[in-house]
Parts: structure tokens; sequence; C-alpha cells
RNA sequence: GCCUCAGUAGCUCAGCUUGGUAGAGCAUCUGAUUUGUAAUCAGACGGCCGGGAGUUCGAAUCUCCUCUGGGGCUCCA
């Protein structure tokens, strides 16, 4: 007999040799929706035999422990399917992922009706309820069940000496490589859909074998597909595609490009908004502006290291009759120049510079969308140029910048990530192993004394230094890193960057932070049409004021009220033509204005207005002048709240 | 760049399977209507069906190539 614990100290007895999943049955009862069991810490199979004293837990299917198990066991049943209907198909990898699983085949690509297909056999072996079963071999045995599977093969050997790869798992005539632990039987995997699927590359090496990836989503419950199925509408509802095409803010031409976006009278006025924001701030902050061009020598970049480093990124080269030029893809090289115009003292110090100008890389075009990836991109860049001592304080100064700027345009849901070199593959990167060890140190110390929560990400840094990055996920549910605040040390030998320090000498330990808390116009639009639906805060909108009249008795009065919302700065549309109110509303709610007036003879006579605003409140025979005062204190403090409206009451 | 799906009127889409004179709603314009909070009525205008080649008596529809867009890989702000 063993003793079991389970749960909260219970202890029950059992013979030896019982498996976990009929300990957790027998305490549980039948139904208790667990697809594996944790043994003394350790996730098992249900099938698990217990034969000594232990502690056992329930996995239960909705737990995110259990869904990993439940999505990892989907792949394979995925690959099951595949091997079945392609027999020629090689299963690589398969993993569990956010919402679902991915799984790699070698094999030729499929397309929409043979996913469709695959997903009707995935079906049937779930409603044969085959089971999934563990079986352990020794190292040999094996390499000969996977002696035709190169890629298994190879994964095998890259864990010898980790003895990991000793167990496989069976389900009918479909074998996989696998640690697992695994759902009981395929029955457990209803609740899946296959989504789509790309080419990947075996080892995300475009010089190995390309490979087909199958992606599907997957959840415990009908519910938990239904509800993540609905969240993706949504999402799609947000797309800064969808609203920017609907709302006018930008426009992509064939003839012009793509990834070259055009900003339309109203994407502009974002734009605008945002630049005034960041000057009032940066001044604040005791930035001064620059221009550079948008071009510049070869020798500039090479002296820089983006062509060494970073020529994929740039455009080609264009031959002139004095030298060869490229398109900027950053503007550091220039701004090191502007640093290096005169003799610097450390009283200068630290010099910071700012500049709104485009940068223009030389994106691969299927990587291109939307706003969110461009091959033009509007920045509000800066440089930095301190002592390391001045590093602190400075990198302190620009993540509390990005948290106020975040917070006033209200974003609440992103990461912090210590972006790091890959010492194992140094190509990407300047050589020089002590300053990577020290500048990553210096950054990770800077976060922990701000108690800045943040996660860190190898082969991440830029390639002159580490980067501290701030990460978003879009609506649609892809990762995208935002601001930047980047720390440089090869600049300072690169380009001779020296300062007069205090005891008069030369001192060439001149550290640069390049930085671009608002991402690039492009990309924080994007976000943030995504974040507020196009609803955006007064201060930002394209179209602040609709008026909208109720008869033509009304046109005076109606154009009056708009010269005195003109004066005072705020973007204002009058509708006096003679569809019905109703209707009005209705055409100008796609424009999204943050209150439409309404205007009939009452207001007229008694100078008033009726405030509809864009969540439905209404508010009326509020008088001209108060309404006026209201909203310009509205649109100056930058509010994000519509409180115009429920604070008359 | 690679894989996949898709391109029909300014916008949203039907027609394509089974080849036979290009459709709807919205928007626009013109009338009528003068309206109190999410679509007033009527009429008109609008398309070489992304582009090219092929098959066919005949192609939006079938085949191939190409361009552009979506999703993914890779890359990155």
């Amino acid at each position: 007999m063993i003793n079991v614990e389970i749960g909260d100290n219970q202890i029950h007895e059992y013979a030896s040799g019982i498996s976990a999943g009929e300990v957790l049955e027998n305490v549980y009862g039948k139904r208790y929706g667990a697809v594996a069991a944790v043994v003394n810490g350790i996730e098992r199979d249900m099938s698990f035999i217990l034969d000594l004293d232990c502690k056992v837990e329930a996995i239960l299917g909705e737990s995110h422990e259990g869904l990993y198990i439940l999505r990892h066991s989907c792949a394979h049943l995925l690959a099951q399917a595949v091997v079945e209907m392609f027999p020629d198909a090689k299963p690589t990898i398969g993993p569990p992922i956010d919402h679902g699983f991915y799984y790699d085949f070698f094999m030729d690509p499929i397309g929409d009706s043979e996913l469709k297909e695959l997903e009707k056999r995935m079906n049937k072996i779930i409603r044969t309820n085959l089971k999934i079963e563990r079986e352990e071999h020794d190292n040999q045995s094996l390499r000969d069940m996977f002696s035709d599977n190169k890629f298994k093969i190879e994964i095998m050997d890259d864990k010898i000496g980790e003895d990991l790869g000793s167990s496989a798992y069976r389900q009918g005539d479909f074998v996989d490589l696998c640690r697992g632990p695994h759902v009981p039987s395929t029955s457990h995997l209803r609740w899946f859909k296959l989504t789509s699927t790309s080419q990947a590359y075996w080892r995300a090496d475009r010089n190995r074998e390309p490979l087909t990836r199958i992606y599907g989503m997957c959840y415990a419950t009908k519910e938990g597909l239904k509800e993540r199925k609905r969240q993706i509408e949504e999402a799609a509802k947000r797309d800064h595609k969808k609203i920017g095409k609907e709302m006018e803010l930008y426009m992509i031409d064939e003839l012009i490009g793509k990834g070259l976006p055009v900003w339309l009278p109203n994407g502009q006025i974002l734009k605008s908004e945002i630049e005034n924001y960041a000057l009032e701030t940066e001044e604040n902050y005791g930035y001064q502006r620059v221009t550079t061009p948008a071009l510049a020598k070869q020798e500039l970049f090479e002296c820089s290291g983006h062509l060494p480093h970073y020529a994929d990124g740039m455009y080609p080269p264009m031959e002139m009759d004095d030298g060869t030029y490229y398109l900027k893809a950053m503007n550091c090289p220039m701004h090191h120049l502007v640093y290096r115009n005169k003799k610097r003292s450390y009283r200068e110090l630290p010099f910071r510079i700012a500049e709104y100008g485009t940068c223009y890389r030389n994106e691969m075009s299927g990587a291109l969308a939307g706003l969110l990836r461009v091959r033009m991109l509007s920045m509000n860049d800066a440089h930095i140029y301190c002592t390391l001592n001045q590093v602190g304080q400075e990198v302190a100064n620009n993540i509390k910048m990005v948290q106020d700027y975040y917070s006033t345009f209200g974003f609440e849901d992103y990461h912090f990530r210590l972006s790091l070199w890959d010492p194992e593959n140094t190509d990407k990167y300047i050589k020089q192993p002590e300053n990577w060890n020290s500048t990553q140190n210096h950054l990770r110390k800077i976060l922990d004394e701000l108690e800045v929560p943040y996660v860190e990400a190898i082969g991440e840094a830029a390639f002159y230094g580490p980067k501290i990055d701030i990460q978003f996920t879009t609506a649609l549910g892809r990762e995208e890193s935002m601001s930047t605040i980047q720390l440089d040390f090869a600049a300072k030998e690169r380009f001779e960057l020296s300062y007069k320090d205090e005891n008069g000498e030369e001192n060439g330990e001149v550290f640069v932070i390049h930085r671009a808390p608002l991402s690039t116009h492009e990309r924080f639009v994007a976000f943030l049409t995504e974040h507020w639906a196009g609803n955006f805060p007064t201060w930002l909108s394209p179209n602040q004021i609709q008026i909208i009249t109720i008869s033509e008795k009304q046109k005076d009065y109606a154009r009056k009220v708009r010269q005195s919302l003109k004066d005072i700065g705020v973007r204002v549309a009058v509708d006096d033509s003679d569809n019905t109110i109703g209707k009005k509303i209705r055409t100008h709610r796609k424009m999204r204005p943050a209150y439409m007036l309404i205007l009939g003879d009452e207001e007229n006579q008694k100078e008033t207005v009726a405030i509809r605003a864009r969540n439905g409140e209404q508010c009326n025979d509020i008088p001209l002048s108060q309404f006026i005062n209201d909203l310009s204190i509205e649109i100056r403090s930058r509010r994000k709240e519509l409180l115009l409206v429920t604070k008359q009451d």
C-alpha cells in the first residue's frame, strides 16, 4: 500500500501500481475536467503509475498548464491526420502556443481545401477516441523507430547528454517523439479549429529545408473556443487598416509603392497633435531640435557601422557624379556629426538633440502591413550624449517620459523588454564582448533600481548596443516593439566623440542613448487607432465637433456656432443638408466626432447647444459660452475621457 | 524574399462550382421633402470584373504569368 497526498493535505491509501488518473477519479469523480496530473511537482500523464508515497494534483483542462497540454496533444492529432493524408510528410516539431498550436511538416505546401479535409480527419480521430499512450525506449530503438525522419534524428542528436528523448507517444498507428505529458485520449481535443498555413524553415534558418506550418486554435471547452472566435471578430473591428480607411486617415497607392502610406488630412491631424505634444514634452526635458538630410554619403554609413551591419535594411546606393549616396535608415550618424561639430565641454552634457525626420528602411515586401510596418518611417527620434554616470538618470527620465506619454494616450497593456545581443551569433553585432556585458548589466541595474518589471530577450539588441524596448500586442494579437531606449557604446570610437572634462582633459567616454518614445508616427497611430477603436480623445480627434441642424432655419446660427468654435482652434464641421436628423447622426458617426451639436429653433433662440456625445450620452440646454469654455479645457488638458457631458449632472 | 488566401462601381459585397449582353445596398448628383437624436421618397450617374497571355464560336467565370492587398515565416520601430 502507498500513501497519496491529494489537495489540502488529505492522505489516501491505495494499492501500489494504481495510476494517477485512477486516484484523481477516485477523489474527484469521473467528470472533473482534468487532462493530466502533477506527481511530486512533475507533470505526468494520467496513466502514470504510482508505486511510492507521493503527492498528486490534478491539471484541469482550463488551467494554463492544462491548455498547454491540450494544445500539445492537439498538435499530435494534427500530425496524425497529416501523415494519414500525406504519407510522405515528415513531422518535425509541433509546440503549443497562445490560443493554440502549430506543427511544422516537411511536405509540399497545402491550401484551404486540404486544411478542411485535415480538420475532418482530426474530428474523425477524436470520435474514435484513440488512447494516447506513452512508451519508453532506449536511445537506439527510438532512432530505429524514426530512422525515416531526419528531423527527429536531428532533435535526438541535439538532446544527447540531456537524457530527455527517451519517450514516444502513440495513438493508433501514429507515433511521435515526445516528452509529454499528453491528454489520455483524443476525445479531449474536441474544441479546436485549424486556422492557417504558412511556410517556415527548419530551425528558423532560411538556408535549411522549407517546411509547411499549420496553425490551429484549441480550447478545453466549447465556450473557450467560441470566446476566442468572438475576440478575433472584435479585434477585426478595431483593425487600424479598416478604421483608417473609414476615417480617411491614410491611403496606400500602387503608383507610390507598398509600405509608403500617404497621410490624408485626418491622419495628418493626428500626426500633428502628437508632434506638438512631443515638442512641448521635449522642451521640458531639455531637448533641442535639429533637421538633417534624407540622404548622405556612403562614407558616413561606413563610419557609423550601418553598412557593415545594417546594409540589408537600407535602400540600395545611388551613384552620383561626386560619390555614392544612401537614403538614411536612421538619424544617429548625422546627429553624431552635430555633436562633433564643435568642441564640447562637460558642462554641455547631457547634450540632447531631437529630430522629426523620416527614415527609409528596405523592409522585405512580405513584411509590410498597413501602418504597422512601412518603408518610410516618420520618427520622433532623439540622441543623448552623456557620460556613463549620467546614463542612469537619462534612461530613467526616458522611461518616465514613455510612461507619461502612455498614460496620456491611455495605453495600459504593454511590457518592458531588455534586448540583449546573442553571444552565440555575433555576426549582427559589433564584436566587443566586454562592452556588451558591461552595458547590458548597466541597463539591467537601472531597470532593477527603478523597479520596472521586464523580460530579457537574447538576440534583440541593436548592432551597436543593448536596448530597452517597450512591447505591445496589436488588436490582432501580434507583438510589436513600440518605444525604444538604446544604449550605444560604439559611436564614441567610430565618430571620435569626446568632451573636455573637469580636469581639462579630452575625455572620449561619451555614451549615446538613442530613443524613440513614440515609436514611429505610422506605428503609433496604428496602435492609437486600435486602442481607441477610432474614438480618439477629443484633443486628438480629427473631427472634434460635428454640428447638425434640424432644419434650414438654423443655418445662420450653425455658422455662428462654428465660427465661435473655430476661433478657439476647435476642428468643427457643419451639416446643414436637408436630410433628417437621424440620418445625419448616422452618417457622421463614421468619422467619430467627440461631440455632435444638434441645433434647432430652441437652441437658436436661447443661444444654447444640445450635445450628443460620441458615447451616446445626451445633454441639452447648455449655453454656448459654457460649452466653448468646457470644451477648450478638455482639449487643452488633453483629457482622455469625454467628461463634458457627465460633468453636467 | 518565401508559403497561403483574396482582388468585381468611391465603399461593403453577390455573380465564378455548371463559360452565353455585369448586379445589389451605401456614397455621389438631380428633384421632391424642412424634419428634435442610429437610414424620407423618387430618378440619374457610375465598372475593359487588378494587368497580361492562353483555351474557346464566346471568358468576371477555366489555365498560366504578373501586380496589389490580407494572414503567416523571416526581419524589425
